[in-house]
DNA sequence: CGATAGGTTGACTTCAATCAAACGACGTGG
DNA sequence: CCACGTCGTTTGATTGAAGTCAACCTATCG
């Protein structure tokens, strides 16, 4: 039902939060594991906690909204494992252009596949626990427990599926595509109480930049969707009216 | 850095004859030593060769220009690395929108992080030869040799790392940009024997549905670095005649 | 040869970006 | 409590980069 991490030296940031859609409250302090009533936060589902088992060599982290957790190019040495909250990883043009590489949630890993570096950025969309963990435990585990190393296959496999899924989406599909794929994708990985109602944690910036559009672009499509009664928008709600509907405006047959 | 091969290398397989789509090749002499006599290719550095030692247990398969290997969602069980030649992966749409997720040259593997069936139809892009591995057998030998288990991880996590610098450049780079780094991933990857002459092994049509544009955009956009002075072209030959600029053209700071 | 396929170039269209303005929710301070 | 400023969002007008349509070129091959 949840998980236990013990000890755990508790790096703790400034918990501020600053009000806010999503209510994604503030994880409770210390030692409360993922909180009850709402947001289930995944993690309580031990097979697909990924890292659950080196939660003894964890550290775990806070964040306020939009904090910096690791700078682009900041020298690889750990990964980090969403606990609760939604995060984001981003690499910027020298221009300013952005591209948002992923949104993470409960249970999600970021940066153990970098190398020397990291080469995106992340940054916290919501406010944000995170277990912290070295690059080299995992690698330790991995030589030695073999269930691991296969749990970490299969894990790294899914990103590189995901991820070329994505090339499809951002080489092919228009805008209104992408932003129906996008729902799709929310309101299958944010398993929401209610099936047909999501509360999207990141602003309409983040999607353009995840969709590789513009913001504006972004509101027209929810915008059309809306008028087309295939959804329902206000602020960071969406309803979804028609399923079917939605899943055609993407043109995800396959996936 | 310089490997000395034949650029083409030997196959038993007749000349190219242009492709009718979706034909088979001729699966190769079953259990054929992976290379009789000649054509070491790039596989000659044992340590860049991920499934060399899976030698014994692969089979060796030729195929002509446009052969289809793997269908889009047929049944993952094996996964083939190449041995020369080129391969693309592809994924149609329904309305015929194609996206190519990668070239796959000398010691590339495809299909290995497949699950159920593979998202990807693979091409052969060039007279090609390949290796065939059974999916259980690198899942096997994964688990009882630690050194090839962390092959493989480094191998998956480059993979992943790849497909994420492509969602940047899908996303939010130019056409020209695009167009650039392509250049520069080729220059980097096909190790010609002079370093400022490429020859490339795919069409215009493969380009573009790499990087997510028309051929016709990839024509001007080579015209105009050529027009530039930065690269000469003529059919598939380039000429880099000055990388810096191609670098700069293609935003590629960091990569 | 002529046929064909791939490549290049030009004219025009279109989808999404850009520029601009207004709105609504929220928090702050008077 | 309300006026106000800020920030995120939405909508409209216009621009522009890349797509589409079409013609032509140039290798290659039967």
């Amino acid at each position: 039902m949840f998980v236990i991490y013990p000890n755990v030296a508790v790096d703790k940031m400034s918990v501020p939060l600053n009000g806010v859609p999503g209510r994604f409250g503030v994880p409770g302090h210390l030692g409360a594991p993922a909180h009850s009533g709402i947001s289930p936060s995944a993690l309580e589902n031990l097979d697909e906690d990924l890292l659950g088992s080196l939660a003894m060599v964890a550290t775990t982290l806070h964040f306020e909204r939009d904090a910096e957790i690791i700078a682009q190019g900041a020298r690889a040495e750990y990964c980090f494992q969403v606990i609760s909250g939604c995060m984001r990883t981003v690499r910027l043009l020298e221009d300013g252009r952005r591209q948002v590489g992923e949104f993470l949630l409960s249970g999600d890993v970021f940066g153990w596949d970098a190398v020397g570096e990291h080469e995106f950025a992340a940054e916290a969309v919501t406010p944000l626990t995170l277990r912290r963990i070295r690059l080299s435990s995992i690698e330790d585990r991995a030589d030695e427990d073999r269930g691991f190393a296969q749990r970490l296959r299969r894990y790294t496999a899914d990103q590189v599926r995901i991820a070329r899924a994505r090339l499809v989406l951002l080489g092919r599909k228009t805008a209104a595509e992408r932003i129906a794929s996008f729902l799709l994708e929310m309101v299958d990985r944010l398993n929401s109480p209610s099936e047909a109602v999501i509360e999207l944690p990141m602003s309409r910036a983040d999607m353009a930049d995840y969709l590789g559009l513009t913001i504006e672009t972004v509101c027209r499509g929810l915008t059309e969707l809306r008028r087309q009664g295939t959804i329902g928008v206000e602020r960071t709600r969406v309803v979804i009216r028609d399923s079917r509907a939605l899943a055609l405006a993407g043109s995800d047959c396959l996936q």
